[in-house]
DNA sequence: AAGATTTTAGTAACCGATTAAGTTATCGTT
DNA sequence: AACGATAACTTAATCGGTTACTAAAATCTT
């Protein structure tokens, strides 16, 4: 019962033609002429034709198609920008394979080998928090494959990235708190080896040291960038007794991780404990109390990263090293608004 | 610079076998024996083979590839289900193809041919919410390529499809506003063109007849599953000054339509009015209030859709039809807690 | 020890397209 | 009228594998 799909000679045959003379019509090659390649379109059209993927990509070697590796999707921020990607990528008639790394390096490098091995023709990674060996870069580099790497991008050199201005946010956030006459400052900063880790705790280091504030290290707290860092890391404090009276988290998710914990602790933010974190969601609004964030365009982010990629695609000559740095912006809601010093 | 990437003929050359040789032994064929077998798997690790995607796909004529089909992913009920899949997936050793319907009909059709040109295995989909023309599914049917049909359902014969109890779930929601002592229930019911939209209407509709208790036409608006959909119906409610005291929506994003249109208009939840969803997120808890709602397992969801699609991928002579219905829960949290008549 | 089997490997054909390199017929030039 | 150029197709080769057959060597049978 199973219905053989039409191929290109189906099509050829039924009209008298070679299979090229209907390859190319298809393609609207100007070989053909204009009558006939009408002809083959239409009868193509009628008869369902859809050309097959893996034989037209084997033998045109190229796909059409563009990788990308992320993280994780049930969160805010990447689901946001992959739904832009999907987006762009439609309307510029590519396909996305998605890959998912959970956060672990050895699945990410296999999704790489797997991309490679279909033949993307380019990749937009968001490296796992975990990743250390950037071998793996060098060798998609080598292959000639473009790469943009996303918001969270490895120390390498001369590879294209898009990402926000990690530092400047954080310190805008920090300054935020000291202005409002906070002086005990946490930061859940994640993983310091990794550019988001390390750039957002250079603006929170930045700020405080332009006003003369110490730097307590019980409460610099590092483990990961989702919810179980800032739950186990909150968890920790308290138990130490330990508390700062604001802290500043790496991401929306270690955020969660505190609010969670206070919940349960049964201590009451913004009064008990207040926090700010890097990245925004769309539900902060509604939380009780509202989350105020250093808001990323994920949009934007997911805009500039496949204009460079298909940039690269379209030149693949084109040698230069983009480095695109989007503006953060502070969004005040209903944390860290004010500060009644204990 | 560029690479070439390696390919059987070359691990054939070096070794002075045959091409058919390396392919066997790498896909472990008993033709080949275990010394060789041994050697070549040596020489393709170390020479960092990885065969070529879309050539053996071709060959072979499949691709351990799974579509899957979404209407959105930067919602947590897809973002979580998605990411279940992938799990699953890699750990069987399946790609996954995702696309995104973003509840475009046209864009989801152009998505099915997509998939059935990359000749994946099987397909996972939850279509849009415009979706009336269902005959694209018996193509898919007709090339013999198994398809699960997941919470979005379209009323087809035949089909394996797994959901949750949203009829009973509906029930069970509605019923508790009432036994809180609720009569004036509203509905904002999506489509009911969809499974979703008329089973959870008509659970609605089962507990209010068992009640006794009228239903306002008034107050079952219509219109879709997204947040817009919650905030336009929201607003004309209000403005027609008809506004019932609790709201069970069709969808967790269109409560957050009303959390929405609520706190633009100053309106209290769950004081002013009150709101319960179908549909759970892991943030819900922390809103203000924290919303209540029917919980629908996302997990359970994931792995029930795979594990009867790779069970058809497998058996392919199996014509069995499937229709796995899971259990709903009812989790009350801030909202929909008490109700004090006015 | 000869024939039957099994092991192990190789040959040829093919998957469904695309690209490169012809082949005619037609046309314009001078 | 002879020549090169162009238009419109076709043929052959190729992409990198896999499958179905075939063949030689090794092992087993009786």
């Amino acid at each position: 019962m199973k219905n053989k799909p039409i191929k290109l000679s189906d099509i050829a045959e039924k009209l008298n033609v070679s299979t090229v003379t209907v390859s190319k019509a298809l393609r609207g090659h100007p070989d053909i002429s204009q009558k006939t390649t009408k002809l083959i379109k239409e009868t193509a059209e009628k008869i369902g034709y859809t050309p097959n993927f893996m034989a037209r990509n084997l033998s045109s070697r190229k796909s059409n198609t563009i990788g990308v590796i992320v993280p994780k999707i049930a969160h805010f921020f990447f689901g946001a920008i992959i739904e832009s990607i999907y987006d762009i990528a439609f309307r510029n008639n590519y396909e996305i394979i998605l890959t998912v790394s959970q956060e672990n390096e050895k699945r990410e490098k296999k999704h790489i080998q797997t991309l490679l091995s279909m033949k993307v023709d380019g990749i937009i990674i968001s490296i796992s928090q975990e990743t250390k060996d950037y071998s793996i870069f060098d060798a998609v580099k080598a292959r000639g494959v473009p790469i943009v790497f996303m918001d969270r991008i490895p120390a390498i050199p001369d590879v294209d990235t898009v990402s926000v201005n990690d530092r400047l946010g954080a310190f805008m956030a920090i300054e935020h708190l000291i202005k409002l006459g906070h002086t005990r400052i946490g930061h859940f900063a994640g993983y310091s080896e990794i550019n988001i880790g390390k750039e957002r705790y250079l603006g929170f280091e930045d700020a405080m040291n332009k006003y003369n504030i110490p730097i307590n290290p019980d409460w610099i707290c590092h483990g990961g960038f989702g919810e179980k860092a800032g739950y186990d890391s909150f968890i920790k404090l308290y138990q130490k007794n330990s508390l700062p009276d604001v802290i500043f988290t790496v991401t929306y998710p270690v955020a969660l991780g505190i609010y969670m914990a206070a919940s349960e602790l049964g201590l009451k933010i913004p009064d008990d404990i207040d926090v700010i974190c890097f990245g925004n969601a769309k539900v902060m609004k509604f939380f009780a109390p509202p989350l105020s964030c250093v808001d990323q365009p994920t949009e934007l982010i997911a805009e500039k990263s496949m204009k460079l990629l298909l940039n690269k695609i379209n030149n693949p000559d084109d040698k230069s090293v983009n480095e695109v740095e989007i503006p953060t912006d502070l969004v005040l809601r209903g944390t860290c608004r004010t500060f009644n010093r204990k």
